[in-house]
DNA sequence: ACCCAGGAGCTGC
DNA sequence: GCAGCTCATGGG
């Protein structure tokens, strides 16, 4: 992979590398697509405290005033920039999934921080993505740290689990979080206890975790596989939601068994989802 | 007015 | 175990 450092950073001729997909497939709730930008797919968000914008130009992706460091230590992690996901999708045996993955084939998982994600999900149960991310921006508002990018504007980083415990649970139910506020608090203070220590979930396997995970209040399943896919890098693990469990039924019917899609399910996952939800319903 | 949204807890059997 | 109800909120 060939990247070029001056003002921004730039990586030539990108391959499995589409920002809609990637930001629209629903693994993320912070960054949002630039209506102004017309050239070009570009997105602007907010990861680990640093606001990025990025934009595609052909087949390069260019990261806006982004320095070697910055693009090294945090968007070459987050954006999985070492899986080769090429190679994933050839060995995808499956029919349907490999066709799945054919149209999606520019999704890589992005590695979150473990601690928005377990948010960002125990947000999401019963809910729909555009609330979800409203409730996000909202809560990041007002208890997020401020600061200012390079673009002059004003951003909020994703609140740590302190700054959430101390706000309290009324403060987060008034974000408009309804029964979920109960959960969130829960969780910032099993995070502040250790109680949940997130380096040490780090070490964990992704059943452990799913385990650990559990223990907190609001986080079942489907929330704790997401945060070990998407916070932790777990690659297996498979989150089941309303959208998989249609396309289990629709195409793989009752004897199912996760096992066919071996240790990258999870990115698997995403293709299936990304078919279901994004292709197909934009056919309708 | 009803139904649903990237679910999970609780109750009753 | 596991089906059925409930939980806030907002948009269709």
């Amino acid at each position: 992979m060939e990247v070029l450092f001056g003002k921004d950073a730039i990586i030539k001729n990108a391959e499995n590398f589409d920002l809609a997909q990637i930001f629209e497939c629903g693994q993320q709730f912070r960054f949002t697509r630039d209506s102004e930008y017309k050239s070009g797919v570009r997105y602007t968000g907010v990861a680990f405290g640093k606001f990025l914008a990025v934009r595609s130009c052909g087949n390069d992706i260019i990261f806006e005033n982004t320095a070697k460091s910055d693009f090294e230590n945090i968007w070459y992690p987050y954006f999985d920039l070492d899986r080769d996901y090429g190679a994933i999708i050839a060995s995808i045996g499956d029919a349907h999934a490999a066709e799945c993955a054919r149209l999606g084939s520019g999704i890589r998982i992005l590695k979150q921080e473990p601690w928005e994600v377990i948010c960002s999900f125990i947000i999401s149960q019963n809910n729909n993505i555009p609330r979800i991310r409203k409730i996000i921006e909202t809560i990041s508002q007002r208890f997020g740290e401020k600061f200012v990018a390079c673009d002059g504007k004003a951003y909020f980083a994703f609140p740590s689990a302190e700054a959430l415990k101390n706000a309290g649970e009324a403060a987060i139910f008034d974000c408009r979080t309804g029964f979920r506020a109960k959960y969130i608090y829960d969780a910032a203070c099993k995070v502040c206890s250790g109680e949940f220590d997130i380096e040490h979930a780090k070490t964990l396997s992704a059943d452990e975790l799913c385990a650990e995970l559990m223990k907190i209040k609001g986080v079942g399943p489907k929330v704790a596989a997401c945060t070990g896919l998407f916070g932790f890098s777990h690659c297996e693990s498979f989150p089941i939601d309303v959208w998989i469990k249609r396309v289990i039924n629709k195409y793989y019917g009752d004897s199912f068994d996760v096992s066919v899609f071996g240790e990258n399910a999870g990115i698997i996952q995403q293709y299936l989802f990304h078919y279901e939800r994004n292709i197909l319903e934009n056919d309708k």
